[in-house]
DNA sequence: TTGACAAATCGATGATTATCTATATAATAA
DNA sequence: TTATTATATAGATAATCATCGATTTGTCAA
């Protein structure tokens, strides 16, 4: 079990875009593919495959081939940690848990 | 004492800067000038005072007037209200403390 | 009131990024 | 193999944003 970092930029630069929220939110809990998510959403395929891409690279998701399908699902854990890292950074007189795995 | 909720979007875009989060590192737990400031990074007064208007509209920042100089502090509330306010939207399975005020 | 200092605003510029269409790659079924 | 479906990548474009120099605004002391 080790602690996880998280460069804290990386981590708000990832966050900071209302589709990858929304996306997040989407997945959160629950494997979907990228068809379900576009047509969750109201963006074009390959903008959601390039959001997918950035929670990619920042862990926030992980994705898994299921045949001609890929399924992502939001990564709570590094989620949970880059907001501690945050907590942790700037505001230690608001003390969070760490998060390990 | 009522919950503070924050506007995810807006929070992750406030933190979304390297500037930023040094300027916030450096103002954290002291009162800082704009020169100060400026002095401490490697950037132009305009360019901390851009950032600080930025973080100041997200709540992350206050400021006081103390004379000539304007004093700029952390405002480690809101900043743990964020942090839990992203944690229980994605993460609900890491629970955090609410922060109120 | 004038001069000096501190911070904010303005306007311009270059870099980053979100989005799209078109196309390529990957997996499967016929 | 070929057709079909799913996703990723490439390239272009427009919008956002970080930065700077120049200027304005605000505060105070002489």
């Amino acid at each position: 079990m080790k602690l996880i970092v998280v460069n804290t930029v990386d981590f708000a630069k990832a966050l900071a875009d209302e589709t990858r929220q929304k996306i997040m939110r989407l997945c959160c809990c629950q494997q979907l593919s990228v068809n379900e998510i576009v047509e969750a959403l109201d963006v074009a395929q390959p903008t959601v495959s390039h959001h997918l891409k950035i929670l990619k690279n920042a862990d926030l998701v992980t994705a898994e081939r299921r045949g001609k399908q890929v399924l992502y699902t939001l990564n709570q854990k590094h989620l949970a940690a880059g907001c501690c890292q945050v907590a942790e950074n700037f505001a230690p007189e608001y003390p969070i848990e760490e998060v390990r795995e």
